[in-house]
DNA sequence: CATGAATGAGGCTTCATTCAT
DNA sequence: GATGAATGAAGCCTCATTCAT
């Protein structure tokens, strides 16, 4: 039923990258890109190392892979923003508990910390995340100039540097959770909120 | 000439190790604690391989050391805001545009994102951040409840969220460096400052 | 059509290793024997790498069989010669042209250059070889006993040291080929007819 | 004595170069050059697998070097004979058991061949026996036009044509030492002698 | 104190071969 | 008969670490 047949199965295929990624993303996690082995992530992923080469021509191709996934996951929690009714400023303040939750998420945060400092060495990974990063600055852009934002009509620079400061904050929580392992969402969100209000205000 | 004894000259053994703390720091930024060989720091150091190992367990002896380091330039950045007169929110207003010079600095936030991302899979490394991170809380405190803070007398809670705010701020722009390697100082600055005073001031 | 029945039809088989044996000698050609990987292979022949193992035990037995079908067609070349008419001299001198042409192809030549130094490590292929090497010095030498040679009465010996030096040339030629890629046939000729000369003629 | 002392010693570098070589080259001729590891070569040379990427940057430079000695070695062949007094054509006859030897030893033959058929298929190793070649030939020119000899007037082609014919002779000697084993030295000089003083003299 | 030659485990990747379908 | 997904041993190479000098 579910295995219909095996021959040249997109299917299959697509299911056994996802099954790559996941095992990859685990193992970057736990050990780092450096730190984990193609022999780790095969095991992790049930699959033998030489297979995974019928899917990813590298170790590297493996981690562009893991960062395409992430672009996207990201653009759905923009679209969902974009599509939500009401002052922006309402809307971005309900926002935080997610967005606060899902910065200190200590799992996917050591996976993004990895790629990051990844980055810094690795020419491809990084133009792929700042490929990712210049389009949620765009999005972002476009929150703040929709109806219902009380800073649609200040000048560029001035959003641009409220969309790096927001940035920075959330990217910075996942720093924080490193440091600061009991840090928890309730005692960020205490003054995270008026500051969220300030970017969103003129000032 | 100084102590012309042969054995254990304590002034020759610091310096050396200083050597390899500066060799390193350089490889680790350019390369990262991955990418950088021994053999790399070595040359970089100006001594043999071998012999760093006279001073060093290993190699994950020196990047303890350095984080160690980074401890100690730190503390003495608090120490001239807790030297400073007059209101706090001014002191840390000026502070502002050199704070954002550092954690814009391309070098030092790779060798840092290197180190947190390490921490996270390198129990030794993530304790030794995290007694940083603790002290530079308690440093922070002290600047928040001394004289001339608006929020001095604020509840303790309050004033831990603001710390780990501003934290989060300063440390996310580090990843914001990575991610949009255009952005300058003085784009931050306009919205950071409004912060700062939001987090600086009872809401 | 012909003998409807499914099971084991032994054109088909026929005709499916012979698939194999040209696909192969196309990539042993261009990549070696080593360099050729059976998934390129089997993609040249247009058939699953699995079914390949129907018809062949394994990677060397293609070799073999292809140094196999190399022979027959060596012993059609000497059929030719050996019903050729007139003096021994002007036959073999009219088919020097084609044999260095032979020689000097540059495919051809990589291949037989592939599995002679094969046959230095591989026993099997070694034997194949040699075998085949026995039969062509004896039709060779059934040549040069022939009504019309000048050399038909001279002693074993000197037949075989004459054939030995004859083949030497030939086959050195594949590798003046390799070694000087710009030699044609024209130059190689105006030594090489004067040698054969030499050799078919008392001295 | 010999160990004078470790530090930095030249003299040990190009031993333990030649070591490898010679390691290198046995294992090649045995196993051929993808046939032979690494590991195999460095327990030949007695040295660990990683040791000798101190002194070659990877497997094809150690062929690189195998070839450039044996380029080395011919060419002070050519030197004994461009020393050598008398006429051309009684030097070469002389020298021809020398070479017929040297061009039937089965080890030396065994590694030719494996570079010839590696260089069908990798650029550079064609290209170094190219330059090897050319060199060869232009020696081999030189000696034809020296004094005493019969051909030292002949046109440019002509001359040309002789030299490739005779090295395709003595190339192919190698070839038939493989095939036909049991040849032999004095079976060969019988008929390649008259071959030789027909290449030496005006046809 | 200092060197750098030497080691060898382990990393990424390839590829001949198998087998369920 | 035929497929191609899957395996895993083995290949080349790197690099932290050791040790004789």
């Amino acid at each position: 039923m579910t295995t219909k047949t095996r021959r040249q199965d997109p299917q299959l295929a697509q299911s056994r990258r996802l099954q790559v990624l996941d095992a990859a993303s685990d193992c970057f996690r736990r050990r780092g890109y450096h730190g984990a082995g193609m022999a780790e992530i095969s095991k992790t992923a049930l699959m033998s190392p030489g297979h995974i080469y019928n899917y990813f021509d590298n170790k590297e191709a493996i981690i562009d892979a893991i960062i395409e996934r992430d672009m996207e996951e990201m653009f759905s929690v923009f679209n969902t923003f974009l599509q939500a009714e009401g002052p922006l400023l309402d809307v971005m303040l309900d926002g935080c508990d997610d967005g606060v939750d899902k910065h200190l998420d200590v799992e996917k945060g050591a996976l993004k910390l990895e790629m990051l400092s990844e980055a810094a060495r690795n020419e491809k990974v990084a133009l792929a995340l700042q490929a990712n990063d210049v389009e949620a600055r765009r999005l972002m852009k476009q929150l703040l100039r929709r109806d219902g934002s009380l800073v649609r009509d200040l000048p560029e620079p001035e959003l641009d540097s409220r969309i790096s400061v927001m940035f920075a904050l959330f990217g910075g929580l996942m720093i924080r959770r490193v440091l600061n392992p009991q840090l928890d969402r309730e005692t960020v969100l205490i003054a995270l909120k008026p500051v969220i209000r300030t970017l969103l205000s003129p000032f």
